[in-house]
DNA sequence: AAGTGGTCTAGACCACGGC
DNA sequence: CCGTGGTCTAGACCACTTT
């Protein structure tokens, strides 16, 4: 009913106003708003704390409250990138060199993660992979071969395996399990990527789900961590199980 | 010292109330225990709607306040955690040993990331982070020294620094920006965490900002690779840049 | 001191769920 | 129907920031 629809049409009346007024600017006071909207000021105030939580407003108790800049405090939700996009994103060329591809049967512990039966046929692919033609990490992925007729895997030398497995197998991919370690790396590890043995690495395992719930891939891939870092914008998320034991 | 909030206070005794009873036990109607606890509807409504946000209790309209079942669906949104809240849901215990606090002055880069003159006062404190008794940790972390007043380092070896933020000091924490690498620990490092020498270790570092805009912590953690994963759950990215406009 | 957001209150009415 | 939580109100007072 329009009992709802009041602080959701305050909303929206809200959000003009942050939109039109530039970065930075000051609303109206408190009481003065509520008045103009015919509203009664704790209505009003939820709605702008609930801007305010969305990182929208400002508010500063004593001086006002502000339009947010759009600059900074924006969150950049971490996405799903290949390699491939990853390294454009940086600005970076990336390019790929394919190790090995190999045809293996599953074990207990891969066909549970793709849910196949275990043997059935993986293709394993090992590729170190280069940005601006420097050795960047060094990945190895399973795919399940009878999902993907006719998979020739000299192309990832030059082309992303997302965007094959999106265009010409129509799997739409949905969302991926990442595990992030440390590892220090060993000599062969060492002399692909072209740094000193038992240098540091990220570890990123990773499992990448279709929109069909079915798995696609199962990497894991050792970057270079003189070149690379995860970075990660997360949100505050009260699902903290703390009782200040005090 | 000015008079304890209400809804502090509030909450100790809801959440004492919560874990006396049993998971789905149902709570008194919000009429009868803000009569109760001496205290008005709202003001008891606010702190419920703070719990059941946390996912402590569960709200039906027309049928009653419960306390939720801990047993919680395992669907983890990768969520900003402190160490404490952390090492809590992977089912240890946190413990902190303060290694050392001390007074320094903002450098540029840092007086940049808090939005401070340089040379300002900031507080930093080393800790080492145990889980269940064991070193997996050592972190180092900043604040301003001016946004908390009175605050006693000394405590952070047995509460977790975003609860006193957000409960004592009002901070509400908004997002974090966080770098994840790879490196091998030094000597020194290395025997605080009780490692030999050159294991290798995740680093994390991570500028925390509060609803305000402001930035509130500047830390940067080593964790011991072999205890110690970053585990997330991504989507893949359709790429829009959602305006709640509409 | 004035002005602003922050907290709390007592009470009204609405919407949903179960009896 | 009654009892529950959900929304909204008008006003009081508190705490902080600025003048």
């Amino acid at each position: 009913m329009s009992r709802l629809q009041k602080r959701e049409t305050l909303r929206q009346r809200l959000l003009t106003i942050i939109q039109h007024q530039g970065e930075g600017s000051k609303l109206p006071p408190e009481r003065e708003m509520s008045e103009r909207f015919g509203v009664a000021r704790e209505t009003l105030r939820r709605c702008l704390e609930e801007l305010a939580q969305e990182g929208r407003l400002i508010r500063r108790q004593g001086s006002g409250t502000f339009v947010a800049p759009q600059t900074q405090p924006w969150i950049k939700p971490f996405a799903l990138r290949s390699f491939t996009e990853d390294m454009r994103s940086r600005g970076l060329v990336p390019s790929s060199r394919v190790i090995s591809v190999a045809e293996v049967q599953a074990a207990a512990k891969q066909a549970q993660k793709f849910k196949v039966v275990p043997g059935s046929a993986l293709i394993e692919i090992r590729r170190l992979r280069l940005a601006d033609g420097d050795p960047m990490a060094l990945e190895t992925a399973y795919l399940v071969r009878e999902r993907l007729p006719g998979f020739d895997a000299q192309r990832l030398a030059h082309e992303s395996l997302y965007e094959i497995l999106e265009r010409e197998y129509r799997l739409k991919i949905h969302s991926a399990s990442q595990q992030i370690e440390a590892t220090v790396l060993t000599n062969e590890e060492a002399r692909w990527l072209d740094v000193a043995p038992f240098s540091p690495a990220l570890v990123v395992e990773r499992q990448v789900i279709a929109t069909t719930g079915e798995a696609v891939e199962y990497g894991k891939s050792l970057y270079r961590a003189d070149r690379y870092s995860f970075e990660l914008d997360v949100m505050r998320a009260p699902d903290a199980r703390g009782d200040g034991g005090a």
